[in-house]
DNA sequence: TGAAATACCTATTAGTTCGAGGTATTCTCG
DNA sequence: CGAGAATACCTCGAACTAATAGGTATTTCA
């Protein structure tokens, strides 16, 4: 057999979350203004799901965290570990594999 | 406020398949197989995934099926509906904007 | 003062996908 | 003929994701 299938659909807040803090720490609030902004406006992500995958990458020790007060704001800054920039490695060829995948099936034969 | 997202990683087995079913009506099993070819072994997808999916589309309406007896083979065909058809240009909207989303997040700053 | 923005968080729900199983028939090859 | 592979359908349960909708508290600014 090739190779099995990663969870399909899954990870793209992931991805993106890695990706950003992979060029510098960001705090939960802030991150999600800056998705919005990356993908120039094509994706926007609710706190409600930003946190709660602020938070296991955490406990998973993708990311780790410093709380800081700044301007009277108690912020929690995140930042990748060696173990979370292999994980966006890791997201970044699924993606890869399954976009190409599907830009395939839909090339092939050209169609509306 | 812009637009709300579609839910995320969910819907590219969906789309494959209807992406399929909109060529010419298949069978389960044949999809599979199908599958993994029009999309150069970078996807594929297991009967367990394929048939609830069918199921479900045919339950909503986007898909309508009939029973063919073929060389002693009982086979399920689908074929899409109108109703399949348009579900087929909205999922395949949303990844266009989400993978479109996702290159730019990649591409902006240039990264491995 | 009061509303909006900042900043954090969780719980519930709904939905997807996966793997592992199950049945039955037909085909192929020794 | 017999065995095993391939065809062809199916469902269940577990695991995980993500969306909405809430909740708290502070600060800024009109």
């Amino acid at each position: 057999m090739a190779q099995s299938n990663p969870p399909f659909m899954s990870g793209v807040p992931e991805l993106l979350l890695l990706r950003l803090l992979n060029e510098q720490e960001m705090y939960g609030y802030e991150l999600g203004r800056s998705i919005k902004k990356v993908t120039e406006d094509a994706i926007s992500l609710g706190e409600g799901v930003i946190y709660p995958v602020l938070h296991s990458l955490e406990r998973n020790g993708s990311l780790k965290s410093k709380r800081k007060a700044v301007g009277g704001r108690n912020r929690v800054y995140y930042s990748l570990t060696k173990k979370g920039r292999d994980r966006l490695e890791k997201l970044h060829g699924d993606w890869r594999r399954i976009q190409g995948g599907v830009a395939t099936a839909f090339g092939g034969t050209a169609n509306a």
